[in-house]
Parts: C-alpha cells; sequence; structure tokens
RNA sequence: UGGGGCGUCGCCAAGUGGUAAGGCAACGGAUUUUGAUUCCGUCAUGCGGAGGUUCGAAUCCUCCCGCCCCAGCCA
C-alpha cells in the first residue's frame, strides 16, 4: 500500500503552498475537528485526507481535535470510534489528540477579557424574545435592553453563571458586535450558554459552555493552526472568526478556507438523518454495510485504500456538487483488482449432472489464484459428477447475444472442462431443476485439442465438497438520487437494498477466508467474509459487483427484440386491416 | 426584496486574457479460460444567458437567470 498517487492540485493547496513560499507560513498546521456526537462518514473522509493530506504533503502537521463544546450531545463511544476510523482510513495524529474542553479554562479567561474591554455582556433576555430581537434576513435586529450593562455587573454575573447559580437559559454571555448586521453572525452572538449537564471528559466541572464560534478559532489559535479548513456552511461566520481572533490575545492568527462538502447521488450524508437511520432501526447500527459511515463502509469490506483514492479523485473545490455514487464503485473496484484473490461461488445454484462421468469419482484441477499475477500461485479445486452452476448462466430459450449455457450448446466450466447441455430435468410443476450435461475429457484445463472455441466460461463449484453459506447482496439505501429532495427521506428509502441469499455454495477455500478482507467471487463481484458467522456457516457480504457490460448487452437486445415484436405486431396488424 | 457564495461535457474537475487537462460514465475496437482486467479510439467550435472591452475572453466589465447557505443558548 506504499503507492502515493499524485497528490492532486487544489484551491487550498495553492493557498498553502503560496503562503509556504511567500513566509506568512513556517510550519503548516491543520486540524480534523469532528463533534463526537455520531460516528464519521465518507463526507468526513474527504475532510480528513484533506486535512491530514496537506500536513504531510508540506510537512507540516496535522491535529485530530474533538470539538466537545456541547455536552448534551457527546458521547464516549463517538470519541473512540472517530479515533478508530481515522486510524483506519490511515492517519496519524501523532502528539495531537486534543479537545476543546481542554480549553476550556483558557477560552473562560478570554470571555472575562471580552467583558472587560466592553466587547461581550450578559444578557438575560428569554430565547423567543432574543430571537425576535434579533431580527430577520431582511431586517435589522434590536440591541438587547442588556446590552449596555456595567462590566463590573457583567463580570459578576458570568462569574455567578460560572458558579452555577443560575438555571439552563437563563442568561447567556454575548459578543457586542452590530444588531443590524447583514451577516446574522454578527448580530451579537451567543458566547457561552448554561448547560447544567455532565460532559464526556470534564464531568461536572463546568455548567457553562462556549458555543462553537467561541470555541473554534479560538482552539485553533491555541494549536497554532495555520490553516483552518471547513465547510461552505461556516462561510459566513468567518467575519465573527476573524472578529475574535483580533479581539483576543490569542497566541496565534490562524485563516479559516471554506471548501464544498461532499454529497454522493442514492446516499444521505447528514448526521441527523444517519442518527435516525440507526435508531429507528431502518439499518442494523452505525457499520451496517449501507451505511456511509466509515464503519460501515470498512464492513463492507472498502479498503481504506480505496477511499483515499476516491476521495483523491473527486478533488476539492466550492462549487456545490453530488458526486455520482459509480466513482466510488470504480475507485473500490480499481484497488481491489489487483489485489483481491479469485475464487468460485455460486449464489443461486443450479444443478449440472454430467452423465458421462463416472458416479462416485472426483478428481482434482488447478485454478489460479489471480490472473495478472502469478506469483499468487494456484489452489486445488475438485470436480466431480454433479457441479453447480449459477441459475442466471443458463437460459432455455436465449436472447441473441446470450452466450451462456443453452439447450444444445458447449460452454467452458473455469479451469476444468467443456460441457454441453443435453437435456433439461424438470419438477413437479415444470420448473427447471437440472441440466442433464456431457463432459469432453479432452478439454481438461479449459482448451480443446482440435482448437474449437465456446462463447462463454462459467464459474462452478463441486458438490462434492461444496460448502454451504448465506450471501448478502447490498443495494443503494436509497432509490433516488436525491433522497429526501421531494420531503421526507425516509420514503425514499430502497425496500430491496439488502437481499440475503441463504443457498450459496462456495469452493472449500473461502470457508477459511479471513473477515472483513476482499476476495473476487470470479464473474460476480468483490466479497468479504462478514462477522456475523456461525461455526458452521459461512456469511458473505458483496462489497461491489463487477462491471457487468454483458447485463446491458442482454437487456438491450431483450428490448431491441421487445420493440421488434410491437414493430411485427403492429405490422401486421397493418396487413389485415381492411384496405 | 438583507448578507454571503456557486454556475466549465450525463457526474466530478483543471483552467484566472492567447484560442477548453484529467477522472467517472457512455460508446466503438483489440487481446482475454472472469461478457472482468488490460490496451487503443470516440465523446464541450463550447465554458448559465445577453451585451460590451480586446487583435484575441471560460477568464475583464455591465445587466440578467438559476441554485446553495445564514434568522440554534447545534456544530
Amino acid at each position: 500500500m506504499s503507492d502515493t498517487p499524485e497528490p492532486t492540485r487544489d484551491f487550498i493547496r495553492d493557498i498553502v503552498a503560496s503562503d509556504l513560499e511567500a513566509g506568512h507560513t513556517e510550519q503548516v498546521v491543520t486540524r480534523f475537528p469532528p463533534e463526537p456526537n455520531g460516528y464519521l462518514h465518507i463526507g468526513h473522509a474527504k475532510s480528513i485526507c484533506l486535512n491530514f493530506g496537506i500536513a504531510t504533503e508540506f510537512k507540516g502537521r496535522c491535529h485530530l481535535r474533538f470539538d466537545d463544546t456541547n455536552p448534551v450531545k457527546e458521547e464516549q463511544e463517538f470519541i473512540d470510534s472517530i479515533q478508530h476510523d481515522v486510524h483506519w482510513l490511515g492517519f496519524d495524529w501523532g502528539e495531537h489528540l486534543n479537545y476543546a474542553s481542554d480549553y476550556f479554562e483558557q477560552l473562560y479567561e478570554w470571555a472575562e477579557h471580552l467583558i472587560r474591554t466592553g466587547k461581550a455582556y450578559i444578557d438575560d433576555t428569554a430565547p423567543d424574545a432574543m430571537r425576535a430581537q434579533r431580527g430577520t434576513l431582511t431586517e435589522p435586529g434590536q440591541n438587547s435592553p442588556d446590552r449596555y450593562r456595567s462590566i463590573e455587573e457583567n463580570l459578576d454575573l458570568f462569574r455567578r453563571m460560572r458558579a452555577g447559580e443560575f438555571p439552563n437559559g437563563a442568561r447567556v454571555l454575548r459578543a457586542k458586535i452590530d444588531m443590524t448586521s447583514g451577516n446574522m453572525n454578527l448580530r451579537d452572538p451567543v458566547l457561552y450558554r448554561i448547560l447544567h449537564a455532565t460532559h464526556p471528559r470534564t464531568g461536572d466541572k463546568w455548567c457553562i459552555y462556549p458555543t462553537y464560534d467561541f470555541a473554534h478559532g479560538q482552539s485553533d489559535a491555541i494549536e497554532h493552526v495555520t490553516h483552518s479548513i471547513c465547510t461552505l456552511e461556516f462561510e459566513d461566520h468567518r467575519p465573527l472568526y476573524d472578529w475574535l481572533i483580533e479581539n483576543l490575545p490569542v497566541p496565534s492568527r490562524p485563516r479559516q478556507y471554506e471548501f464544498a462538502r461532499l454529497n454522493i447521488s442514492y446516499t444521505v450524508l447528514s448526521k441527523r438523518i444517519l442518527t435516525r437511520l440507526v435508531s429507528e432501526k431502518h439499518v442494523s447500527g452505525w457499520d451496517d454495510p449501507r451505511m456511509p459511515t466509515l464503519a460501515g463502509i470498512r464492513r463492507r469490506g472498502v479498503p481504506a485504500a480505496a477511499i483515499r483514492e476516491f476521495v483523491r479523485r473527486i478533488g476539492v473545490a466550492r462549487a456545490y456538487s453530488t458526486v455520482d455514487v459509480a466513482q466510488l464503485d470504480a475507485a473500490i473496484r480499481e484497488v481491489l483488482n489487483p489485489s483481491a484473490p479469485r475464487r468460485m461461488a455460486v449464489l443461486r445454484p443450479l444443478k449440472l449432472i454430467i452423465e458421462n462421468y463416472p458416479a462416485g469419482q472426483t478428481e482434482t484441477l488447478q485454478a489460479i489464484n489471480h490472473p495478472d499475477d502469478p506469483s499468487a500461485g494456484t489452489r486445488p479445486i475438485t470436480f466431480g459428477r454433479e457441479i453447480y452452476i449459477e441459475q442466471d448462466d443458463f437460459m432455455e430459450d436465449p436472447p441473441k447475444k446470450f452466450f451462456r449455457l443453452a439447450p444444445g450448446r458447449e460452454v467452458r466450466l473455469r479451469y476444468g472442462f467443456f460441457v454441453t447441455c443435453n437435456e433439461i430435468v424438470r419438477g413437479p410443476s415444470g420448473e427447471i431443476v437440472a441440466l442433464r450435461c456431457t463432459y469432453d475429457p479432452a478439454t481438461k484445463g479449459g482448451n480443446a485439442p482440435d482448437g474449437r472455441k465456446v462463447q462463454a466460461t462459467l464459474h462452478w463449484v463441486a458438490a462434492a465438497d461444496a460448502v454451504a453459506a448465506e450471501v448478502r447482496l447490498y443495494e443503494q439505501l436509497f432509490n433516488r438520487p436525491d433522497p429526501g429532495a421531494d420531503g421526507d427521506v425516509m420514503a425514499d428509502l430502497n425496500p430491496s437494498s439488502m437481499e440475503v441469499l441463504r443457498n450459496c455454495l462456495l469452493e472449500p477455500a473461502l470457508a477459511s477466508a479471513p473477515e472483513g478482507e476482499a476476495v473476487q467471487f470470479e464473474r460476480l463481484g468483490y466479497f468479504c467474509r462478514d462477522r456475523d458467522c456461525t461455526p458452521t456457516r459461512p456469511v458473505f457480504i458483496r462489497t461491489v459487483g463487477l462491471r457487468d457490460t454483458a447485463k446491458a448487452q442482454i437487456e438491450g437486445n431483450a428490448q431491441l427484440r421487445a420493440n421488434a415484436d410491437v414493430l411485427k405486431r403492429s405490422a401486421r396488424k397493418a396487413e389485415t386491416r381492411p384496405g
């Protein structure tokens, strides 16, 4: 995994590079600042790759800082999972694991500083009234009656807030900026609020907590962060970020830069909605393989390198965009293709009885482990009179572009022999239960001495030693590219996002596959063994399917035939219509 | 209708006055014991629209259109 792809250029890296060149920055310091109120998702991966990537490329450092300023939403479980996920993605913060809560004392002192310089005040206005006073997007706000409280009274009140003398919501500390500003964030924003809540790290030490705006920039300054990179929705906060930095005796001067957050088609990346999916049990948990969380993606069998590659490909810009989920699949295949060992597994078995093969006899064939990598070696597989192929690989009445098995047709069994289908065995209601075939012993290994060709090679397993397994196939969690665009996101949930196949058959080598490690089921896709395995029954998850151009061709062909039928029918009608 | 942003191929995205990179998707073709992979090729006289400046404009100016964010004591 040492092949480092070309680092991409983007407007933020350009800014960093020119700051370094101009000497504005000595050593670049970035930070990834999640609030520990949920699991990380692939949108965070974009930010992580950006912040840690820049630090590495420019020989700086990147901190992991928990923005834990709201104890009512934050939990230790999330603090732990976030660290795990960042490491898994392949990044390391070294010594620089920080928490905004580490700075509560310093932040408090700076709040007093603002009071002492007349730039902040305690406001007793009730929340509803404050909202009314703030004005609207088009009308200016009104000054609070408390705006002109004396410095002494403000200081006294603030200290008593800290001492716990007042209930939640009784008063707040506000910055004294401009109630008429067109930027709502500058209309005397709240800096501290009373929250009698236990904090996952500071416990009950505090009952007043700084808001995001009062904590973030100052934390950056404390850590000497040079480039504070966040998403576009914080753009309006930048003037406030700068105002605080300029009005406080902070030890450094960080700058905020914003980029467009990631959106992916057929996917939801809102923490609020992901939390609902989990709590309302639409998925099995934060690590359900359909979830866009790093935990879910990991369980699905996607390697971290694929996420990094995906992020590298999509770039960083300020334009609002939605990346096609196919782009993610492509990155996953690109990473998995060269590394995943090949195996054979039949998901929907159809029995083949090879009539000219002696009953009770088997033989061993050699299958290669990777077509592009001879050093991956080979493995033995068993062949016998009864084998299983994929139901999809047989059609009684095949359309023109269907190359696989059909009555009277000869195909190759991969690493095995040529077989020809002679007869369909039917069950009581006429369903196909097996196919009677003959094989050509001269084609052992897969080639005919007489040089004749077949149009298809099928994967298969031998009845003699196949292992029964469950395989889970996942589709997009949502059935439209823009879930929620019409209102209720949950209404766009794809009811068939998970298909569980319980009668799958694996070649024996798969039974011992390590959990979570990708293997390619030949002709089907990349899969990995899931932790839901029992001692007697392996469970595999499909990470992503192989590109399937056959499907389009066969379906396209079927569509063409349907169209042709319609044309023929209307032509016939026209002919029979009385002149 | 206040403030702040954004509009370049179906989807991302370079380009910042010198005549439209690249990736994904799609479509051809070659090789193939995975209809996979790999390889070759096609795919924006055009940069939201209209004017203007210029020898020359996606890039500069003007007007217009569309979309996103902001009225939490969330982040």
